[in-house]
DNA sequence: TCACGTTGACGACACCTGTCGTCTCGGTAG
DNA sequence: CTACCGAGACGACAGGTGTCGTCAACGTGA
């Protein structure tokens, strides 16, 4: 099972994923909440109950491993995160990334540096995915 | 009164302040509620209420003007959308926007005409905003 | 004067989130 | 066997959100 199109990640849940996702071959409940415990307090119980959740949705699997649960996302880290990004566009940005980028842009959140990399990020990406243009 | 700084607001409470920036001198509520029935469904108690908990959080200021509540934001358009990012970039990218706009582009949700306009934009923010550079 | 429409206050609701405590089960060390 | 410890199920709770219904106040036209 996997989540449902609208689903949403909150920053929370997506800690989780990222614990998850940076596991090869997935993460126990214990380890998930050391990675966790080391940025943030929190009770191991609190993981414990945000990780079912998560199952619980589509966005893990789990399988018994000698007594215990190893939990892997369904979904890939590239596409969720994707995912998230295009869900904040759509609900901030009435679906406008380009307006997005000109926020960030206009607040000087990118770097003179960061600016440069991703012009030439920008010079690659229209050949490298023309496979899909325009989509809107 | 402004709202806290690690306030945040919601998509449904950005739609308001949506339709009330986009008013010059601010809107009443049935104004506002105009302008978002035209797009969505909802009743006019549902937006008097949202309205209201955002007033008394501190994005809203109203004042009475014949009989009937007019409400101003108390935040700058551009301020508060460049904080929605900013929360955004924060709590799924950590803090690099760099980052989120690589997501944005190797997903394919940008149309190649939507990849010129960037580079465009990319080519003209770091002269226009240079007076203050380079933020990590 | 009086009925009516608009406005707003208030309360309620179902749901979700993050947080945790308690309890039970199962394995393991002694 | 027993005591302990890790793991998980379960339930609870406070706070927030989006949604709405009801009611009272107020102004206006008839």
């Amino acid at each position: 099972m996997t989540p449902p199109d609208d689903a949403k990640l909150t920053p929370v849940q997506f800690e989780i994923m990222q614990a998850i996702w940076n596991a090869p071959g997935g993460a126990t409940v214990a380890e998930i909440w050391e990675v966790i415990a080391a940025s943030r307090e929190v009770g191991r119980t609190t993981v414990l109950n945000l990780v079912g959740r998560l199952e619980a949705r589509g966005w893990l699997r789990r399988q018994k491993e000698g007594g215990v649960f190893r939990y892997q996302a369904t979904v890939d880290r590239d596409a969720a995160t994707a995912d998230v990004a295009e869900k904040f566009v759509d609900d901030f940005f009435g679906g406008s990334a380009r307006e997005l980028v000109l926020s960030l842009l206009g607040s000087n959140r990118l770097s003179k540096a960061e600016v440069a990399q991703l012009r030439t990020l920008l010079d690659q990406a229209p050949s490298s995915s023309s496979f899909r243009q325009g989509n809107q």
